[in-house]
DNA sequence: TAGATTGTTAATCGATTAACAATC
DNA sequence: TAGATTGTTAATCGATTAACAATC
């Protein structure tokens, strides 16, 4: 099997593509063109043609792309035509919103179990799942052969939790805890801080 | 006053050197260099001296940086020694989690109101809020001076609740629902989808 | 002083865009 | 056929890195 080097940007551009071809298969819509797509995200069509073509000959000159063959390419190239089984650890605020997210349906992702080291937490009931102890997170996580998890301890528990959940096999892990994380290389990682977001934008607004 | 053009690629990354930073105060550390600082996030100490070095010059040969001095200067630069007034709109989980949030504090930002337009939530509490009508959104932001919003409603509500932000005189965005949004160039947004996120990793996983 | 580390320059590397032949 | 749009090439643009003089 033939690999080719992906630019890890394109890669990241892809799930922002399929998000919005979805949607406008929703919409009815059938058929669309690098240019309408380019328009919607704020890209030039020129990036995404480029983008796409990475991967392999998806559109057809004159007409643009089907929008269903599209988003199945790329469902394909993102691995989530298969449903990832997903552990989320920590039930608080965030934890318990993702648990209960109903945005994961059709997108390659299901909730499993969520966790907690809690004593106050542990047994209680979360969405349609019961909060387990994260004491035996390593066992239960492996044992599920669940390679997915979102981090939502607060920050000083966060690598230790992490630690185990690369010793349990998970290969993914989206980091919601406002710190940044050691991990090996293959081990891929992702952070959500909506004040890092929030200090992105505030760098371009005037001053109160 | 001259504005130098900054690349947003490296504003992007001025909060997550400020927030390792805090981090390091917390922990006792008065002093550090660009190759530690790198070290920790996975960033080359060149790029780090070349984007702090884009604002001035706040380290010392042979010493590094005083770790309060260079924090001082990148809330300022980010302009986050003021502290921004939030308002949540959506006050279902996710908004419920936004406004209970303890990591807002001291970090530049403060729920000041959340709002629904569910008649069931309206004038239940949440957190040390009680939730608001959001017909009378444009108003009640545009009236407290609020600058600053969190989207979390359903994704074929966001568009037009955006719209009715930007009216209110709101300048960043930061849209927790899965779709992207259409907005005028002055208007700062951001994105949180964990979905994305998840998609991303995935790609290099292998299947299942 | 000797060692360490900055700020900056120049070189390298990579990503984006413009343009167009191919073709539906 | 005429018009539209792809996939791809080459040019441009921008970001990262390596290296080092300056200096604490």
């Amino acid at each position: 099997m033939e690999e080719k080097f992906i630019p890890d940007i394109v890669v990241g551009r892809l799930p922002v593509y399929l998000r919005a071809l979805q949607q406008m298969a929703r919409d009815g819509r059938t058929v669309t063109s690098s240019q309408e797509l380019g328009e919607r995200l704020g890209i030039s069509a020129a990036q995404i043609r480029k983008d796409l073509s990475q991967f392999g000959e998806f559109g057809k000159q004159g007409t643009g792309y089907q929008i269903d063959y599209l988003v199945e390419q790329l469902r394909d190239i993102l691995n989530v035509k298969q449903v990832w089984e997903v552990a989320v650890v920590g039930a608080g605020d965030i934890g318990n919103a993702l648990a209960r997210y109903q945005g994961f349906a059709n997108r390659g992702f299901v909730v499993k179990m969520i966790l907690d080291n809690n004593p106050e937490l542990i047994g209680t009931a979360v969405g349609d799942f019961v909060v387990e102890d994260s004491a035996s997170l390593v066992e239960k996580i492996r044992s599920a052969g669940i390679k997915v998890a979102m981090l939502a301890v607060p920050a000083d528990q966060a690598q230790e939790v992490a630690d185990k959940l690369i010793e349990a096999n998970v290969g993914a892990i989206l980091n919601y805890a406002p710190i940044s994380l050691n991990v090996p290389n293959s081990i891929q990682v992702q952070y959500i801080d909506p004040v890092i977001h929030l200090q992105r934008m505030t760098y371009y607004l005037e001053q109160a």
